[in-house]
DNA sequence: GCATGTGAATGGATTCACAGCT
DNA sequence: AGCTGTGAATCCATTCACATGC
C-alpha cells in the first residue's frame, strides 16, 4: 500500500480506474447536481439507476472506487459523494485551459458555458493567423498569435490544450502544446496523434460519430427491406 | 475486380458490427484516403498498423467484416477496400441532416467542413428563437422557425439530426426529431436522453471528456508528488 | 428488512499465433 | 516467402447474486 497511509484513507485511491469508468464518475456527478435541486438527503444505487438508465450494479461498483461511502440498508448522502465525485475528478481546483484555433469551433468552444462552468478556465485561444491576435471572442476570452503559446502555459500555469485547427496542422500543435507543459489535450481535429509519453490525449471525432450513424441507417434500412 | 462484381456477395454482410467496430471502420476509411494520395496500390494490414498505430490483427479481423477483400502475400487493394469502406458505412450516397440550435455551437457544426462533405449534407439550423429564423449561417446554412421541423424533414428527406440546444431542451428536441421521423441522432448537449425504439443516438459530452482529463491531471500530479 | 460491497459468472473485445492461400 | 483470415487465448467490462452490515 502507499507509503504513508493510515485509517481508510479517502486520499490513495491508487488503484487502476479505466477510461469507461471517469466518464460514467462524471455522469454520476451531473445527476447528483440535478438530484440535489430537489431537497433530498440521500439516494440508493436502485433509484439512481432507475431514474438515469443505469445498472445497480455498475454504479455500486463503481462508486466503491472511491471508498465505502454508502451506508447499507439507507444509501449514498448525496451532498458527501457529490465532494467525493468532485475530488475524485480533480475538478476540486480550477484547471486552466487553452484553445488552439480561432475558427468557428475554437470560438464556439471558447464561448460554451459548461466549459466555462465549475472547475475549469479557458484563459486564452490561440491562432497562427495574425489578424485575429488582439480580438476576442464573444464572451471576452482574449486570441492571441500562437507564437504565445508557451508564456501563456508557464505565467497562467495551463494544464489542459484543447484542439480545433485543421487536421494538417494538429499533429504539430499538438507536440508545441506538450513542449509548452501541457500534459491533458482534447483533439477536435479529424487527425491521428501520434501521443507522447505521460500526456493524456482524447479525441472527439465528428466525421466518425456521423459515419457510426450512418452505418446504422444503411442496415436499418436493410433490414425493412427485407420484411 | 470489375465496379460490378459479385462473387462473394459484398451486399449481404448481414451480422452484427459493434459501435467500436464502426468507429475503426470509419478511421481506415480516412486513412486509405490519405495513403490513396500517394500513389500506392495495395497496403498491407501490417503496414497500416505500423503507420497509424494500431494493431494489424484488429484491422484484419475488423476488414473481414466487409468480405474476403484481402489477397494472401500481397495485402489489400486501397481503391476496391476504399469502395468497400463508403458503401458498409453508407456514405455511398447523400444523408441529410439539420441541426437543432442555432447559438455558437449549432453555427459552428453548421460551417464545419468536414461535416459538409462528402456523404453528408446539412439543410438546415433550426431554432426556437424567431428572430433568428431568415438568417444565414457564414456558409449560407439557413436558419428556420423549430416548428417547420416536420416539414424540412419530410420535405428533403432528412435522416440525421444534431442536437446543439441547452441541456434543459434537448429531450424535448429529440422527441420532436423522432417524431418528425429522423432516425439518428447526434447529441451535444450535456444531458442524458430517453431513447426511443429504432432511433439511433450518439452523444458527445463535452465536460465528461474534460473531466476525464482532469482525472488523469489530478492522479499523474499525484504520483509525481510521491515520488 | 433493505441496500451496500464484492466474489463469481458472464459477455465482449483485443491480441496471439498459425493454418492456408498466392 | 509474405500476408490474410480466423480459432484459441487473453484481457477487460458488465452483470448477477449473496454475504455482510445498518
Amino acid at each position: 500500500m502507499s507509503p504513508a497511509d493510515k485509517t481508510a484513507a479517502p486520499e490513495e485511491a491508487r488503484e487502476q480506474v479505466s477510461e469507461l469508468t471517469t466518464g460514467r464518475l462524471s455522469l454520476y456527478l451531473r445527476c447528483l447536481t440535478h438530484l440535489e435541486a430537489s431537497n433530498r438527503r440521500t439516494i440508493s444505487s436502485q433509484e439512481l439507476a432507475d431514474r438515469y438508465h443505469l445498472n445497480s450494479a455498475q454504479i455500486r461498483k463503481d462508486l466503491a472506487h472511491l471508498g465505502e461511502l454508502g451506508i447499507r440498508g439507507v444509501g449514498y448522502d448525496i451532498a458527501a459523494l457529490k465532494r467525493h465525485l468532485v475530488q475524485t475528478l480533480g475538478i476540486d481546483r480550477l484547471r486552466k485551459i487553452v484553445i488552439a484555433g480561432a475558427g468557428n469551433l475554437g470560438m464556439a468552444l471558447a464561448d460554451y458555458r459548461g466549459l466555462n462552468e465549475s472547475g475549469f478556465h479557458i484563459v486564452a485561444l490561440l491562432d497562427s493567423d495574425r489578424s485575429k491576435s488582439g480580438t476576442c471572442s464573444r464572451s471576452g476570452i482574449p486570441v492571441l498569435d500562437a507564437a504565445e503559446l508557451s508564456r501563456v502555459v508557464r505565467e497562467q500555469q495551463v494544464e489542459i490544450g484543447i484542439i480545433a485547427v485543421p487536421a494538417e496542422s494538429a499533429q504539430a500543435v499538438y507536440d508545441s502544446m506538450v513542449d509548452a507543459g501541457i500534459s491533458a489535450v482534447l483533439n477536435f481535429a479529424p487527425a491521428r496523434l501520434r501521443k507522447r509519453e505521460g500526456v493524456k490525449l482524447k479525441s472527439v471525432d465528428l466525421r466518425v460519430n456521423l459515419e457510426s450513424l450512418s452505418f446504422h441507417l444503411k442496415h436499418s434500412e436493410e433490414s425493412r427491406t427485407s420484411s
